[in-house]
DNA sequence: ACTAAGATTTAAAACGTTTGCAATTGCTGT
DNA sequence: ACAGCAATTGCAAACGTTTTAAATCTTAGT
């Protein structure tokens, strides 16, 4: 009835043997005879004995966690890849018996302070952060505090060395180029956005750089940006270069979300996609596939991502490696229906 | 330089007073002077001090944390839910100071045992359990554990008594039926599953006792069932029901995977939505507006749930409430395009 | 000036582990 | 029979906090 507490302590008395022996014996320690070994591990599991977190969190200095800080957007914007995301840091945790501590940033509050918090109070052994900025203050605190962490995103212009993990945007661009250029367009769009974003800025230097390498003078790219979440900015910026007096005919969006709004607005216009026009996107975000005819995309693999971060932030708590981690992944191309051979040009 | 660990002790030498002072003026106990108290404070956030969680935990017996745990599905599954889900529940504990802990179910292992893990481990205060099935062991587990939990839905055929928090799929399939039976439709098709899940009994349940309130002999239901995730019996089902001798002028499915695949087929088969047939759905997937010509259905609000469901848990966790706190949230009906009025029978 | 009551502070135990060091036990060789 | 050694096991401290009970300091009343 009176369901006690299952300690360690009550674990030694049913053995007649002392807290320490037992400890030592669940441990696994060579010390220990192999046949109480035997002896304690088979009575462990028939008294239900669990160790607790806590005593063993602060003797250890170690909690078993890894934490990742959620901002709070907009009360209808939730990240469309948290769930993947999630998922794949959780995959990866569980084999090295980690949990995912999760602690919410309130809206509008400070991430960093809520970072620190998390460090601080020992609650993780080490953090994943994501949708790194161009000056982040996270990266830096962290390096600073010299606290194990991966970053999900780099920055391309700072000299702080961290362990991170990108999707190689800049790769994706040019493939995406070679495919267009293959299909005979020469006259290109890029839709963009305003914000100095490192993901911006190697998406755009791997298209500037395929054309180059190209060194096909008749190229010729027109570009178009908006800042990121002004919906109304970001149509009027399309329609600029959908209604150009020489349009492009063939458009990449430096997203799915932009790419989407390229289809509509398209279709609004009467612009036949991918006859007249070919759209490439990034994200394949779940309605990529369904806004007519099917956007053509980059899947960046968020969830086999992030079980690498997993991986990685193991590794950087267990090792303490000297050297920064780092890892590019190549995101997939993802071939629907909104591209298409040049239109004959009369 | 030496940075050391911030601890309670460090900062009760620098104020030279005892920690017994500190803890309890940081704690704000009226018993301290007030001007001690300020004194206090003042010195713990310039020197930074952050409360060490498992010392406090292990005093306190109290974790902080509310467990979820995370089924793995297939390695291309991710549940559509769980961004939302998340963050609902991040949004709602963080007001109560909680954070949110994953642990994670490797694919294929039993999910109970990581329950009952995260339980005995004193990891979590309290847990949330989504996607209940009919006979589910964590519910009896929890129930005979007397643990603090808050299930996402609920069951209806058992005698447990614990907290959850349902949507109401009943009232839902109401709504759906009076809605086309002012269209003027009488001929009504279901697409279910055929495992005997709660959320599918509440659903059909709703929709049959709208009929018999209607009390009108002339409506008719056929319905057809297909095993959860085989998609070809899924497909065949669907086609019977399509191309059947007389066929319904409205289908309710019992979630949108099934509603999807409605209009996919029914456009292989020209049948032309809404002119020809009314399909609504169950649960606003994101591609849900996308699918042509957009798919009428209800929207469980997620968020909004989880978010209710983490302030539940936070009560149970602090009040142990005698009586099952429960509740059932109404899902918004979301009119688009695939739903019209009953066509002309000729 | 002295006492009692009230206000404020402190010492020490407790939470359940892990671990350095010491103690015990059992053997082996002489 | 006993020293010496290896193999086992156990004692006690430590981790950083909260909390019970006790100690100290003030102040007011006489």
């Amino acid at each position: 009835m009176a369901s006690q507490r299952k300690t360690l302590k009550g674990l030694a008395d049913r053995l007649d043997l002392s807290i320490t022996t037992v400890s030592r014996a669940l441990a696994g320690h060579e010390q220990i005879a192999l046949q109480t070994r035997q002896r304690v591990a088979e009575a462990a599991a028939e008294y239900g004995y669990v160790p607790n977190v806590a005593a063993r969190m602060l003797v250890s200095g170690r909690s078993g966690f890894v934490g990742l800080v959620l901002p709070i957007r907009g009360p209808n914007l939730v990240d469309s890849f948290l769930g993947e995301f999630i998922t794949g840091l959780g995959e990866g945790l569980v084999k090295h018996g980690s949990d995912l501590l999760l602690a919410t940033a309130p809206q509008g509050q400070d991430e960093l302070a809520v970072l620190r918090h998390v460090v601080e109070s020992g609650r993780a052994d080490g953090v994943v952060i994501n949708r790194i900025a161009e000056k982040d203050p996270r990266v830096e605190y962290l390096v600073e505090r010299n606290f194990p962490f991966v970053a999900h995103g780099r920055l391309h212009n700072s000299g702080l060395a961290f362990n991170w993990l990108d999707t190689d945007g800049a790769a994706a661009f040019s493939e995406a180029f070679d495919l267009l250029y293959e299909l005979g367009h020469r006259h290109f769009g890029l839709v963009t956005i305003s914000e100095p974003m490192t993901f911006r800025h190697m998406r755009e230097q791997g298209l500037r750089s395929a054309i180059d390498n190209r060194g096909d003078p008749d190229v010729r790219l027109d570009v178009v940006s908006a800042p990121r979440f002004a919906r109304g900015d970001r149509v009027e910026a399309i329609n600029r270069l959908l209604h150009s007096a020489e349009r492009p005919t063939a458009i990449l969006c430096l997203f799915d979300g932009l790419a989407l709004t390229v289809l509509e607005e398209a279709e609004r216009a009467g612009i036949s996609i991918p006859r007249d026009l070919s759209v490439v996107g990034f994200d394949n975000l779940a309605t990529a596939a369904y806004a007519p005819p099917g956007l053509t995309t980059f899947d960046a693999r968020i969830r086999d991502c992030a079980r690498e971060i997993a991986g990685m932030l193991t590794t950087v708590i267990q090792d303490r490696p000297s050297k920064p981690l780092t890892r590019l992944v190549r995101p997939k191309l993802v071939l629907r229906a909104s591209h298409g051979p040049a239109p004959d040009p009369r």
